[in-house]
DNA sequence: ATTATATAAGTGTAGATACATATATTAGCG
DNA sequence: CGCTAATATATGTATCTACACTTATATAAT
């Protein structure tokens, strides 16, 4: 679908304008999806990147404020995000050896077993579209990180 | 900034799961940066939005339901929406003739005053980046719309 | 060593999101 | 007409976001 059906709107003033609009529709749709994938295991989006993080320093525990660097929206509070994810058993908390202000963040085998069976439902909705190539998408960031730049 | 260092991240599998996780990352940007500027103006983003659609039918009011269906975020909930901006004097509701169901919304004199002084302070972050020609961003467009489809 | 400053995690709160349900009104159809 | 279904808005609720503040600990400075 257009984004000027998804919006009922007409004409653009610029294909510049309409490209942000579009930037912030596709997320939208992307987020809406992945957390529809997510709703059988009773897991939200944050809390599904953030094991998804703790997978990729797996078996070694992480520190919370190491979870926050690389989640994408940074207003995200991860220790209410570890609550959540703490009551479900999926992940538990540890001292921290070198700094007692720190707190380390383990994911626990039935965390990883979950993690895995839901990236499963979710993949298909993060790596879609088998229409567009690898030179797109290298086009596709390439023209993101010009619209939209960071510092 | 690259997505790399915003996410603290290695290398991504592919170009296509790093493009998607760019949409999601240059949306959060686009709405913190429009969140922040709204700021002094004690608006939020989605308040914002429907004033933005109401003047696009300026001096006509408009149904509630044909609001919602203009929004990006079509989660929104709209008479919640409004009830804020009545609070501040910025719409008011009327009564529909033909229907009624349906509640008519208009724009004040004075939520136009707002409106437009706080496109002033937004506008540049929503048509930024002089560095991206029409031609990109019509490129940029295509790639979205492939990446993400809908429908 | 003592005090100030910085850092890490957690907590409190207002408002927003997502979604289910309620209420009122209109349209459809026998 | 009288009943059912559909539509439009509003409300209720749990969770999430954004951000300020607190608490605990570590580092730096004099």
């Amino acid at each position: 679908m257009k984004l000027e059906q998804a919006i009922q709107t007409g004409k653009f003033s610029s294909d510049k304008h309409k490209a942000v609009l579009n930037i912030l529709y596709r997320a939208w749709i992307v987020k809406t999806k992945i957390s529809n994938e997510l709703k059988p295991f009773g897991m939200s989006h944050e809390q599904y990147n953030v094991l998804r993080i703790l997978k990729g320093s797996y078996p070694n525990a992480m520190r919370v404020k190491d979870i926050g660097s690389r989640l994408i929206e940074k207003s995200s509070n991860v220790p209410r995000i570890i609550d959540k994810l703490e009551d479900k058993k999926m992940v538990k908390r540890l001292a921290s050896p070198d700094d007692n202000r720190e707190t380390l963040i383990s994911l626990t085998a039935s965390g990883i077993k979950i993690l895995e069976a839901s990236t499963r439902s979710v993949q298909p909705n993060t790596i879609q579209s088998l229409a567009l190539t690898e030179k797109e998408a290298a086009t596709l960031n390439q023209l993101l990180d010009k619209i939209i730049p960071v510092e």
